[in-house]
DNA sequence: ATGGTTGAAAGTCAA
């Protein structure tokens, strides 16, 4: 069973990336995020034709989550209850008996802007939410665009990326630490303890090239499925293609 | 990293 997660930066670009990538690596759930479609633009009859259902909240432009699967998504839950927020960043569904967490975290563009409050804010809503959904869904995966490196060892440059950086702030990593605190586990860290390897690069200043990038994509797993985490990597190769996202598929294999 | 690139959209905003 492999659940990945892909940020495709524009569904309506990325969608021949997408089939060729499934069609290759054959996952079993697949949460995207960045769709930037309006629902009744979501492609499901082209991925429903390579076997894959969809459940999706999309909007213009911006955001937008998608969770595709061979099995049929039931109990489906759009943005966290009782937050309010416009922007379409989470998507919760069961497929089989898993509880799959979709999440495109906040940015935040730069510590203690507007968008940095609001970040942390949602991270500690989605907590909360969380915590209580755990009790139900004992076997839950939260994956997603974290906009989160955990450490240092997810960071092409810790002396760049440090404190006073978006996405690797201590406040930020906190926050991604008290979800750890709820028994979600990093399934990439705990099977590759001391690998580098990461799931974003700048489009700017030849980031891929030069591999600049960190590791921001991310799959958690609760305490009842971590047992069951075989396998879990990022498959950089379609950042090398033509017109890529800026975020390649991290993935999780529950044996 | 005080620049630069991509996507959606039609001048900028978000990342």
């Amino acid at each position: 069973m492999k659940i990945a997660s892909w940020n495709v930066n524009s569904l309506n670009v990325r969608l021949p990336h997408l089939e060729q990538w499934l069609a290759t690596s054959s996952p079993d759930i697949v949460a995207l995020q960045e769709t930037k479609l309006e629902d009744e633009k979501f492609p499901d009859d082209p991925l429903l034709a390579m076997g894959y259902r969809s459940v999706f909240a999309g909007q213009k432009s911006y955001n937008g989550v998608a969770v595709l699967s061979r099995e049929r998504a039931t109990d489906v839950q759009i943005g966290v209850p009782g937050l309010e927020d416009e922007q379409k960043r989470v998507l919760a569904a069961t497929v089989g008996d898993l509880r799959i967490v979709n999440l495109y975290v906040v940015n935040g563009q730069s510590v203690g802007s507007d968008k940095y409050a609001y970040k942390l804010r949602w991270l500690e809503a989605v907590h909360d939410w969380l915590a209580q959904e755990l009790v139900t869904h004992p076997r839950m995966i939260v994956l997603g665009d974290f906009n989160i490196a955990p450490d240092d060892r997810d960071v092409h440059d810790p002396a760049v990326w440090n404190d006073g950086h978006i996405l690797t702030s201590r406040a930020e990593r906190d926050a991604l630490e008290r979800l750890y605190a709820l028994g979600l586990h990093d399934s990439y860290r705990a099977l590759n303890p001391d690998a580098t390897q990461f799931s974003w690069w700048d489009y700017r200043m030849g980031g891929f090239r030069r591999n600049l990038g960190l590791r921001i994509d991310l799959t958690l797993v609760s305490e009842a499925l971590r047992p069951h985490a075989v396998a879990s990597d990022i498959d950089r190769e379609p950042r090398t293609w033509d017109r890529p996202s800026d975020h390649a598929p991290a993935w999780v294999e529950l044996g």
